[in-house]
DNA sequence: TAATAATATTTATCGTGCGATCTAAATATG
DNA sequence: CATATTTAGATCGCACGATAAATATTATTA
């Protein structure tokens, strides 16, 4: 009983970062191309969304901390990608947002995508069920 | 159409991303008791599951580079938690053992395990469905 | 106004992850 | 048998991720 359970949980926390470091490996060509990491992407997907947002807004998507995030923001931003404007009406928030070559870069999630797509294997219905059992999971251990 | 997959999929590596934090992040607190970090904890378990693997087989597991594992394992090891032994029939391979120390740390999966299981709040069905996606996910990206 | 909370930076530290290179040993090939 | 290739790991160096703790600044609120 109890062992079926425990295996179940080493299991998933095993694959979770297993899986992890497998798409970034996959996605490491593209991106060293464009010169970011992929923590780095990350934060670009998130300015494709939405741009403007502040360190905390992505932070909080990403589960970040600013002290993890500013530096790397800056590395960002040192490679013309970004911009970051400390906001006139409260000056403690820091708006990051995107330069052009930074939104040009928009272009490469298509490529992207398919990259993943295509290696994953996975049928759309279950890339739908993996991403909400994620976004579950995640959602109740924050 | 193309849309659709690509919002799928830079979600799936957004939660797979935050996801492997926060369980992380869930573990920390146990593990700093232990003295030992999380991709360390995920080498003991592939040694409770199987004592006196190889550093190949361990990297396997894992999917990283002996260069990778080598100063990770040498952390353990200096931590008083496994041995690293060269094989006498082929002085490539090291086979990393369990010590008593590291032995005894395998009741603390119980902790983890419960732990886990208790703030994900997915059912067990949801779990081997979820532990079954990322292993399909990740063999066809190797 | 004073106390408190929120936002981000800075500093310092540690560990991860990888590429490149090296050695030694096993295996294959001529 | 000699040589080449492959394999297993170690080693080195590097960049970055992740966090903790301390600081500064601004908002909020009591």
């Amino acid at each position: 009983m109890t062992t079926c359970t425990i295996t179940l949980d080493d299991m998933i926390c095993f694959d979770v970062y297993a899986a992890n470091l497998a798409i970034g490996r996959l996605y490491k060509p593209l991106l060293t191309q464009f010169g970011v990491t992929y923590p780095q992407y990350l934060v670009l997907m998130s300015l494709w969304e939405k741009d403007g947002q502040t360190v905390g807004e992505i932070g909080a998507l990403l589960g970040l901390e600013s002290s993890t995030l500013t530096p790397l923001i800056k590395r960002l931003a040192a490679a013309g990608l970004v911009t970051r404007l400390r906001a006139v009406e409260d000056e403690r928030r820091v708006h990051i947002s995107l330069t052009d070559k930074g939104r040009d870069m928009a272009n490469s999630r298509d490529q992207m995508a398919e990259c993943l797509v295509g290696a994953a294997g996975l049928t759309l219905q279950e890339f739908g069920q993996l991403r909400e059992l994620l976004r579950k999971l995640r959602s109740n251990l924050a």
